[in-house]
DNA sequence: TGCCAGGCTTCAC
DNA sequence: GTGAAGCATGGC
């Protein structure tokens, strides 16, 4: 079973390398194939760079139910883009370049412990991390044609494995603590989902748990709250603010997405930082 | 090889 | 409330 659509502002290698999520991989065998997963949910998405095209492997029932929300296919991205500063140069670029990125509405779950591996490390490693605790505690799937996967662990599972020498570092006493008070129901992440609560609710409890500061708070609000105000603010985003923006994002003037303003900066700003090492070594 | 990474906790002041 | 040290470890 397989699903062709059209869409506008959608680009799969763009939402795979913009920081937001750790678990979309290229398929190692099929062009311009990325492997996606969400909760108990897998799905292949193709996509030729450039083109409108994008086919989905999933069932129509499961694109409709269960990829339309992850990759917020209602969102009107353009809207955004167009709400652009038209004298902010920097904001103009780095929204051309990153037109086909979307929110993505993650796992709170996930999104928490992921972010949580985050603090201070390398895009690399986290994607290593994350893989290897999908694949040792993670509940495992097998497609049809063959395709094995694994389900970002529970808490109790969690709690199950070991968390030391799997290249966490000094943050496995944080998962721990955090699976832990999850299992006991001492820490909640679907209360956030109201929209009741507001963001600063939202990021002051997030901010009492262990291992959490303001940077990864926002980041969980973001990718797993879908609080698109969320402006999480890593040594990338700040050194975009200093040179740009005299020390000071202007969040009033996109309020209610600067969150995804956040995201084209982020984006760019990696974009680059990889064209800039490619230069360097020759 | 040494510096850096989607930062946080702890402690001194 | 602000500032600085310490933190694990792989990527480059």
């Amino acid at each position: 079973m397989e699903n062709k659509i059209e869409l506008n502002n959608f680009d799969i290698e763009q939402i795979a390398n913009s920081g937001q999520c750790f678990r979309i991989k290229r398929h190692p065998e099929k062009e311009n194939t990325w492997k996606c997963v969400t909760k108990a949910h897998y799905c292949e998405v193709t996509q030729v760079p450039g083109e409108k095209e994008v086919v989905f492997s999933c069932d129509p029932d499961d694109l409709k139910r269960v990829w339309w929300k992850y990759f917020d296919l209602d969102g009107n991205y353009q809207k955004y883009i167009n709400a652009v500063d038209e004298e902010d140069e920097f904001l103009r670029v780095a929204v051309s370049e990153g037109s086909g990125i979307r929110i993505l509405k993650q796992d709170a779950w996930e999104a928490t412990v992921s972010f949580m591996i985050s603090q201070n490390n390398n895009i690399p490693r986290i994607k290593k991390t994350i893989e290897l605790m999908c694949v040792l505690y993670g509940t495992r799937h097998e497609e049809e044609d063959g395709t094995i996967w694994a389900e970002f662990p529970t808490a109790t599972q969690l709690c199950r494995g070991n968390l030391e020498n799997i290249g966490l570092g000094y943050r496995d006493k944080y998962i721990k603590m955090l699976a832990e008070n999850v299992k006991n129901r001492e820490i909640s992440l679907r209360w956030m989902e109201n929209k009741d609560v507001t963001d600063s609710e939202a990021e002051n409890y997030l901010k009492s748990i262990y291992g959490i500061g303001p940077k990864v708070a926002n980041c969980i609000m973001l990718f797993g709250l879908h609080r698109l105000d969320s402006v999480p603010k890593d040594t990338w985003m700040n050194k975009a603010i200093a040179e740009h923006y005299n020390g000071k994002f202007p969040t009033k003037r996109y309020e209610g997405f600067s969150g995804v303003m956040q995201q084209y900066i982020f984006y760019y700003m990696q974009q680059h930082k990889q064209i800039e090492e490619e230069k360097n070594r020759g």
